[in-house]
DNA sequence: AGCACGCCGACT
DNA sequence: GTCGGCGTGCTC
């Protein structure tokens, strides 16, 4: 009997294994979708293996195999090497294997119940010539010998004669599934010129045949996309296919119209943004291999390539490069991953990169590569404006006397200026002048922000909103005071201090909707605003020549977390928004109001520093054992009841078996969503062991009470 | 994940 | 004496 080994599409821990069923049908082969009975419901599978079962095993296999019911797809979705690559990501995450196969996969193509309709389109097709009296009649025949096939809603948009041509046998109708347009995009984009330090780059890199990972280091606006081309270049002139992964499309629009721009119709752009439908017709685009290149986000990391010849990982050290919900893998380490299988070079791109790719640059693993020079060699020059003094000499703690002046200038000289805070809202606290009381979100142990513009208090960790009143909740008072500031505050400000300028506000407020990114940068690009307001979202890859100050307030606010990495977001958020300054001719100024004015971070950052900083902060994570010299693991335990949750994470963290690991905690987290929330975190230089632990911890929760939820974090970014 | 089964408390 | 709470265990 033919049978088929098939993972059920639930994502849960306690079935995270295949089921076997009955399939005789021939044309049901691995990594199809198929359609079985489960527990008494039909649900999807993921058919993983495919094998002959003599009748006297059948008999002996203690359960009665039911019939797959019904095959979805006409092809697999998946090759060995994802199917590879779908194990590895489960083990390296500690995640179930149907998880992952989730990941891989546009939701449209994903093993599950919901939302696998594929949309069609109608499609005109000529068939024969004709010569026929009205001229709109002939114009469209015409228009149809041309381009042979359009879809019917084009074709309606040009002519009214459809039914007429179809009743000719001019053309013919036909419905097929719809499939996305390539853009005719004229190649106007020419590449430059690479200068001397740029041309060794890509030597360097070109140099080493088949698999290797090059980190690329390079300076803000030394030229890297430049070096991303012509490597692409070469690669798809030997046949080959290339990726380029980029932290967030919609914040590096410059990189997608530059690819466009220099290879025309052979790209294919993928990001979150995209609606279901289009993301599975860009997957199509590459599954059918009608583009050779790909630009995209995190998940482009999974396309159907079958011959890579180039991986690109721009911006390297980018924490949306991090899946925040299971399986939580890097980008990074699927990119080197399939690297490997396609034995291709890959590029890890950064002006900071992460410790960790620069320790293995160090160490000889990875090729370090650099660029330390700016194509206009006029490096921006960095100010610290130390906002204790300017808090005690004129009482600003908002924009400092310095800052005012510096902006000033530049408008005055009809440049443009980038202003960075890294807080949303209007104020993060609203404080009862006579009782003290801070209002909290009814949900979470936080406090609520006040958005002006909404005129509502609103938690940044859930959704949880409400009208604002001028009335404090506990004892009556009316008297309630803003206390810190963020970016709608900022811009309140600066429009007072500069009544005539026009100032545009960036932040997870104003960028809700499609494409509201794109619409905004071209704004600000075209010079209809001559001040940038935004959070960390505008510190990253933006180009434009124009801005030759960027001013950065609460510069180290990043460093009171207790995150071991928040000296190292620091520093990159400091170097990257200075980085926005000055990248034309017309020479650039970056300002950092800051607390602390002494603090390496700081001082790094203001000097471009990178090796500098990376040993200092070697120095720290050595001492600590932090990651790059060890492994970490995150299991954070979630439920409604406390008491139930303490006993139930306090008997597990006691019973475990830790040789060669550290375990750190329990500790209590902040409530969220009405959760509560503890942590325990492990610590291990051998990653085996690490792996091993959690999945100990995994068994004993499944065991215990079944209460509790689990959130398993391999290597996490950060840990609030 | 989702559901049936089953064992104890509080109702007509 | 029955309804329904949720802890337990199973699903090819």
């Amino acid at each position: 009997m033919r049978v088929a080994d098939i993972y059920i599409e639930y994502s849960a821990s306690a079935i995270d294994r295949s089921f076997r069923y009955a399939c005789e049908d021939p044309s049901v082969e691995v990594g199809m979708r198929v359609k079985v009975n489960f527990a008494g419901r039909d649900v999807i599978g993921f058919v993983v293996a495919v094998s002959e079962m003599a009748n006297e095993d059948v008999a002996n296999l203690g359960y009665s195999l039911s019939y797959v019911k019904e095959r979805i797809d006409e092809y697999p979705l998946l090759n060995e090497e994802a199917f590879d690559l779908a194990s590895y990501m489960a083990k390296i995450c500690v995640a179930p294997l149907i998880s992952c196969f989730q990941a891989m996969l546009p939701a449209k193509l994903k093993p599950k119940s919901t939302d696998h309709h594929v949309r069609t389109e109608v499609y005109v097709t000529f068939v024969q010539e004709m010569i026929v009296k009205g001229k709109r009649q002939q114009d469209a025949i015409e228009y149809m010998r041309e381009h042979k096939k359009v879809k019917r809603s084009e074709f309606n948009q040009h002519f009214s004669c459809l039914k007429r041509l179809e009743e000719l046998g001019v053309v013919e109708l036909s419905q097929e599934e719809r499939s996305a347009d390539l853009d005719d995009v004229i190649e106007t984009y020419s590449p430059m010129d690479l200068n001397q330090e740029q041309q060794t780059a890509v030597d360097m890199i070109r140099s080493k045949k088949g698999y290797g990972v090059h980190l690329l280091h390079g300076v803000t606006g030394s030229g890297k996309t430049e070096v991303f081309l012509h490597l692409a270049k070469e690669v798809l002139d030997e046949g080959k296919q290339v990726l380029i992964l980029v932290p967030e499309i919609s914040l590096t629009p410059q990189m997608v119209s530059r690819v466009k721009g220099r290879f025309g119709k052979a790209v294919a752009i993928y990001h979150s943004s995209l609606n279901n439908q289009e993301k599975y017709e860009q997957f199509k685009l590459v599954f059918e291999k009608k583009v050779s290149i790909v630009v995209g986000t995190r998940s482009a990391a999974f396309m159907p390539f079958d011959n890579l010849g180039l991986i690109i990982m721009d911006e390297e050290h980018d924490q949306s490069y991090k899946q925040d919900s299971t399986p939580r893998y890097h980008c990074r380490d699927i990119a080197i991953k399939r690297g490997e299988y396609h034995n291709c070079p890959v590029v890890l791109a950064s002006a900071t990169p992460s410790l960790e790719s620069y320790a293995r640059a160090y160490k000889g693993v990875y090729q370090l590569v650099e660029l330390t020079k700016r194509i206009y060699d006029n490096v921006p020059e960095t100010k610290l404006i130390d906002m204790k003094q300017s808090m005690r000499s004129s009482g600003n703690y908002l924009v400092s006397k310095e800052m005012r002046e510096a902006i000033e200038e530049r408008l005055a000289k009809n440049e443009q200026v980038i202003i960075l805070l890294n807080r949303r809202g209007y104020a993060p606290i609203l404080r009862c002048v006579d009782c003290g009381e801070v209002k909290k979100c009814p949900h979470c142990d936080l406090a609520l922000n006040y958005h002006k513009t909404r005129n509502e208090l609103v938690c940044h960790m859930c959704d949880y909103h409400e009208p604002f009143v001028q009335v404090c909740s506990k004892c009556g008072s009316t008297r309630l005071k803003y206390m810190g500031f963020g970016t709608q505050k900022l811009e309140e400000h600066l429009q007072e201090m500069f009544p005539s300028s026009r100032i545009l506000r960036m932040d997870a407020d104003t960028t809700r909707h499609k494409n509201a990114h794109e619409k905004l940068l071209t704004k600000f690009g075209n010079h209809e605003y001559d001040i940038l307001v935004g959070t960390q979202m505008i510190s990253k890859g933006l180009d434009f020549e124009n801005v030759t100050l960027v001013g950065i307030l609460n510069g180290d606010a990043l460093l009171s977390r207790s995150d071991y990495r928040s000296v190292e977001l620091t520093f990159d958020l400091l170097v990257q928004a200075s980085g926005r300054s000055g990248r034309g001719e017309k020479n650039g100024e970056v300002l950092i109001q800051v607390y602390d004015c002494k603090h390496y971070a700081i001082t790094c950052a203001q000097n471009n520093d990178y090796s500098t900083f990376f040993k200092k902060e070697m120095q720290f994570r050595h001492l600590g054992n932090y990651p790059p010299f060890s492994y970490l693991a995150s299991i954070i335990f979630s439920s409604l009841k406390e008491e139930q949750l303490h006993d139930e994470v306090m008997t597990i963290a006691d019973s475990l078996s830790v040789s060669d690991v550290k375990k750190l905690g329990p500790v209590e987290l902040l409530r969220r969503n009405d959760e509560h929330r503890m942590r325990i975190v492990f610590k291990s230089k051998d990653f085996e062991a690490l792996l091993q632990v959690v999945r100990e911890v995994q068994n004993k929760h499944m065991k215990y009470k079944h209460k509790s939820k689990l959130e398993i974090d391999i290597n996490p970014l950060y840990m609030e």
